[in-house]
DNA sequence: GTTAGCACTCTATCTGAATGAGTGCTAAAC
DNA sequence: GTTTAGCACTCATTCAGATAGAGTGCTAAC
């Protein structure tokens, strides 16, 4: 392992070039104050550092910078949580004051402050249907052949989808299929509803009903909706004003993945719940390879819910940004407990 | 006005502009062939030119460029509609034929086509709340303190808020309420429903339920969802690759515009029926000066409905996108008369 | 009215020199 | 043995000057 003068040295080194996006000299580190010794000693330690894989240099004669293995050292072992500003805090207060109903502006009002605060882009997932149940479902017949369906959840979302009407299959009929999915199944889990459908409401269906078939099929439609969590971007033009995107193709990849909404789901979906860092090619996807990407997860009543992320260059504050994320996800479950807890 | 010279030499430089994004000089347009003058001669036009304000020169050993006024002759006078190609008229093809239910997702493919063909970004606007009736209207409890209320329009789209419920309103009071807005207010176009809750519903409520005012309150926060058309970007990634914004400064206010809803919704809906084209400053938003904005709309049965636009650079493709843009907001407006027309 | 010819202008590109930041090594100091 | 001063060396960046090339405007000839 690194020796604590090896550990100071990096540490330095990092916290230069998240702030200067310049190769950082063994000269500055020994100004800096926090390491005490002459330039040349620090340049020995430094050769060591980059042979041990933990540095890199541009050129022969440039400064250093971290590699991943790098800044993985500094958020692993140094990285001090430093208290936020005041000014920020304000900010994170004034989510919790604002009266917000929708779970979806609590998660959409949660970015922007969390984009604005960190002038990086966050990527919030919105409420897993995993964790929500069945409050209220609805058919409602637009015309001969096309028809609305509409479900409600227990936290308030609304999701609907335009279907056509199987042929047979008359408004009476919907109404009573409609009915009977909310006298049996209010209060389901999401995820647990399709094959409730299948094993009760079947035969009841069956017994009401004719064109049994069809209904089903219409059920089936209906209920495709949903199953992807919502994705709320913020602050994607941030990624341009960091020095490592002014190379116009860079920035096109970066901004290109980020309006894959699947790319992103499956993205922020692979953490489980705490704060994560995710640097450059530990990145899922190799477009990302210049970025690094911090999840947390919000929760409701100690159920994991959804999930908030920002990214930015592997260039990353760091300490910052999962100091304001670990308070950010904390106030975010409160704010939604307090709302929608039992 | 122009000589007929003059116009075919200012054509032609437009053209050639449009393609090279280079100063155009006398030599290469008296080599293509359509303005068969020598250089000379098209120097003293094109000096000519210069001083009426048709072209610009960006220092006086270059070639001209066109200025606004250059553009807005040639987009008014020559721009010759030349057929699409094959492979284009294929995608739009494709917009009819997929079996797409619901409107938004009609005006969402057509922008993620229209951005794909033109390589430009495209904005739509989606329906007009002017133009759609009520279908249904329902109140529904989530808690002691909030409830969800959902509209759903004559075209299956689904507007929903969740709002907290004024204290002494019971659960009954607001099934009564809502029962009494369906009954009364269903087919009735949606920016004439809150007058007329004033006028006839308010006399009702008062006779049928307690709490007169703390409903109204409550009907007045259910309805002012859904006073905004939703607007959906594709495409916005292909400013990248226009050589005019390779300066990130200049590519920052425009993106900065784009994710302002409220401003692009002024201003695509600042125009009326049919094919529009603002060019530079002619833009309300000065952010968009080096930007033209081509809009077309498109209707249900005649009626206005909604509005495409087509976001690029001045020198822009104006031929093709108009061409395409007219045949879109046409294949539109057919696909949706088809579906949703009595 | 049109065009060839020519001087002139201005940008973009290349070259080479100077600058300076930073390293690595060696030898002396602690 | 550890630390540091000193020095030669490397390499990117910057700047000035030279050059090439594209394009113009003007004049005079056709």
């Amino acid at each position: 392992m690194l020796s604590e003068r090896q550990s100071m040295i990096l540490n330095a080194i990092v916290d230069d070039y998240i702030r200067s996006a310049e190769p950082v000299g063994s000269r500055s580190i020994s100004k800096r104050g926090d390491v005490a010794f002459s330039p040349a000693t620090i340049r020995n330690e430094m050769a060591d550092l980059e042979e041990l894989g933990f540095l890199e240099q541009p050129h022969t004669s440039a400064g250093r910078i971290p590699s991943n293995k790098g800044y993985r050292y500094y958020v692993d072992h140094l990285a001090p949580l430093k208290p936020l500003k005041a000014e920020d805090l304000k900010l994170l207060k004034q989510l919790a004051a604002e009266k917000l109903n929708a779970v979806e502006e609590v998660v959409q009002h949660a970015g922007t402050i969390l984009a604005s605060m960190t002038n990086y882009t966050s990527i919030l997932l919105g409420p897993e249907m995993f964790n929500t149940s069945l409050k209220h479902f609805q058919l409602l017949p637009l015309n001969e052949t096309t028809a609305v369906a509409i479900i409600v959840t227990s936290t308030g979302e609304v999701e609907n989808k335009t279907i056509s009407i199987p042929s047979g299959v008359s408004a009476s009929d919907m109404e009573r299929t409609a009915n009977l999915l909310n006298a049996k199944l209010a209060g389901v889990p999401m995820h647990k509803l399709k094959p409730r459908i299948y094993s009760e409401i079947g035969q009841e269906i069956q017994r009401h009903a004719e064109h049994y078939e069809q209904l089903m099929k219409l059920l089936d439609d209906a209920l495709i909706s949903g199953k992807d969590q919502k994705v709320f971007l913020s602050g994607t033009t941030n990624m341009l004003i960091q020095p490592e995107f002014k190379d116009i193709g860079k920035l096109k990849t970066v901004l290109d993945l980020l309006e894959e909404t699947p790319t992103l789901t499956r993205l922020l979906n692979s953490e489980q719940k705490g704060i994560h860092v995710r640097i450059g090619s530990e990145n899922i996807h190799q477009g990302f390879a210049n970025c690094s990407l911090i999840t947390a997860t919000y929760s409701l009543e100690g159920e994991s819910f959804g999930t908030i992320g920002i990214l930015g260059p592997t260039r990353m504050e760091y300490a910052k940004v999962i100091g304001t994320l670990d308070l950010l996800s904390r106030a975010m479950s409160r704010a939604l407990t307090g709302r929608y807890g039992t």
